[in-house]
DNA sequence: TCTTAATTGCAACTCGTTTGCATGTATCAC
DNA sequence: GTGATACATGCAAACGAGTTGCAATTAAGA
């Protein structure tokens, strides 16, 4: 938690129980959570915080770099911790939406390559695979 | 325009007017458009259009393969013709939202490991950059 | 040309997300 | 610890992207 506190006090920004309660859901999640998804996890543990709250928060904790956004195709955005996990990319079954997370990134060496086709510089990438589980296929 | 029709008569689908110039507008883009977009590009053209129409028409155009769609961390989907088209990927200026096709894949390798990785079955990936572009820079 | 089922437009709706505002509360200075 | 104050929160209302129901329209085959 020591990340979060950190990252807060640099932005003059507050730790409240909210913002702890929704970064602890998100460190236990194995899969990126949409706030809706974060929101119904706080309520089953009987931890009450507005929907509006969750998405705020979400907000700021993506601006300090502490969670990653993630769209899968779903029309919503997910997001996940970066604390302790290595970057890393997902897959997404079309049938059931299970969601599993892949410890692998080709593209370190790809990135040079895109700055200099482009002449954009670039700070991130999103790489998602779509496809069908055991059980769906 | 062949292979619309082609793909519309094989699923017992019609030719239609906004059909045609929905196409023709995603054809003569340069890079991948939002349904408002669309809808925009035709009103400009003098082509009435309802918005729903196009919602509807992209998805009829999604289903047969003949647009891609394209999230690009924005909260809302993108679609291009797959026409004529190479697989590619983009990258977006998280200044401008300038949008601009890299045309280079390097996943073709990758997939085969993700598969094995996953036991999923791969069908399709998504890969996008976002950084600055040289003005914003 | 006629028939019929696919397609369209319009209105109303859903869902994810954001905003305004009054109330509550961490945090800092004392 | 107490108080002041700026940041956070909850609630209601709004927003924007995308969807749905339904009656009117129209493409396409007979």
């Amino acid at each position: 938690m020591k990340h979060l506190i950190a990252g807060l006090r640099a932005e003059g920004r507050r730790l409240t129980r909210p913002r702890k309660a929704i970064l602890d859901v998100l460190e236990k999640s194995k899969y990126p959570l949409s706030a809706a998804d974060v929101h119904a996890r706080l309520k089953r543990e009987q931890v009450a915080v507005d929907l509006v709250t969750v998405y705020r928060t979400l907000g700021v904790l993506k601006e300090l770099g502490l969670v990653a956004q993630v769209e899968l195709g779903e029309g919503q955005f997910r997001y996940e911790t970066r604390h302790g996990r290595e970057h890393h990319h997902h897959i997404r079954c079309r049938g059931c939406g299970r969601i599993a997370d892949l410890m692998l990134c080709p593209l370190k060496k790809l990135t040079a390559l895109v700055e200099r086709e482009t002449r954009f510089t670039v700070e991130e990438h999103s790489l998602e695979f779509f496809g069908w589980c055991p059980k769906c296929r």
